[in-house]
DNA sequence: GTCTATAGAAAGATAGAC
DNA sequence: GTCTATCTTTCTATAGAC
């Protein structure tokens, strides 16, 4: 596991995080989840074997029951956290704004950088979903609702404030949405633009699409 | 596989398609990508296995390697046709138009109604693509680039003949693709808007996102 | 071209020593 | 809390009869 080797960079970043987001863990259980969401983006829930997260977390098949009862729940794990730091962006984003116009363009800029930033937690969050339990999935549901609550509320109140030209209110917050969430599908580390870049590009993309003219 | 069981419906309409898109096959074929295109879509292509395809397509485990080499190779036929037919109807939308602005609004109309009407193709065409074999990737690569092109040239278009107005062209082709495309992931049969509407809204849009004003 | 039967490999999870 | 060893199930794919 030395910083020489290149591989895990992304895997020691997810495990940072994990580790800086409230909830407080261990650090085993932090490099395990660094493991699996890394393990989780590159092949999917299905085709990333409890092997390979242990291995890549330096420990036995075996070590990863001590922490989790199931290859389901270390995704579940994942997928909660990755929502709450996702909505925690976007509740904050919405609020640090003055006008509607304002807090539309920093809510998808944000949200569109969010998912760059952190593309293996964006995608296990957007893709993973369907591969949670049914109790599993309900609580993240209730998550998921909070987010489109803050971006219809925004787009609602620009078209109060008369900022915000609208035909069709839920069709176009699923259209914005979509402009974010759909980063985490084609961003890859390797290409030229960063995080920040995405994120002006669509916050902008995002005014010019509900402003009055 | 009577037709009052109503579970069957789309893997049907997948056969259906299938037997009818230029590349001929036999029925059994065609009930096979059917049943192989409902799975997948479903549950994932690791989480679906070959004895699910094949009891869903009416034949025994072994019968699926009579006709496919392997799941891969399912799942690559599958792959190599969705990818063909959305190429094909949106090269047809950019041809029948009069203007870029006619091309842009039934490109991504036409192609967010296609990820909502054909959405089990259209999953895998988009989620599913890493599972390919290495050759089987270039192959659909290739169909990839001609669809980034067709969106592209559109927008260079509108930008040439005064229409449009972009600062930054691959950042609005990319986002322009991810509202159509991302209809694959939260489309499903039970809404309340048709494949027609969807169109619709994103084709309108898309063109808001462009126009100059 | 379809079947039954099964080979062979790999997976998730547990037992029990340390 | 971590290990080695392994149980049990399940999977892809093939063999060989019809």
């Amino acid at each position: 596991m030395s910083a020489t080797t290149g591989t895990h960079l992304s895997e020691q970043s997810i495990a940072r995080l994990i580790e800086e987001s409230g909830d407080p863990t261990t650090a085993t259980v932090a490099r395990l989840m660094g493991a699996a969401a890394d393990a989780f983006a590159e092949k999917g829930f299905h085709a990333t074997t409890t092997r390979d997260i242990a291995s890549r977390a330096g420990l036995s098949p075996a070590g990863v029951y001590v922490h989790f009862t199931s290859k389901e729940d270390l995704l579940f794990e994942l997928s909660r956290r990755g929502h709450q730091t996702a909505r925690d962006e976007l509740v904050a984003a919405a609020r640090a704004a003055q006008t509607p116009t304002d807090a539309l363009r920093s809510l998808v800029g944000g949200f569109s950088a969010w998912h760059a930033e952190h593309h293996q937690l964006g995608r296990i969050v957007q893709y993973e979903f369907r591969n949670l339990s049914p109790e599993h999935r309900d609580t993240v549901l209730e998550l998921r609702r909070e987010i489109d609550k803050v971006v219809r509320g925004v787009l609602q109140d620009g078209v109060d404030s008369g900022e915000f030209e609208v035909e069709d209110i839920p069709g176009t917050a699923l259209a914005l949405l979509s402009l974010a969430v759909d980063v985490a599908r084609w961003y890859s580390p390797e290409i030229r633009r960063t995080p920040e870049e995405i994120g002006r590009t669509n916050g902008d993309l995002a005014v010019r699409l509900v402003t009055r003219r």
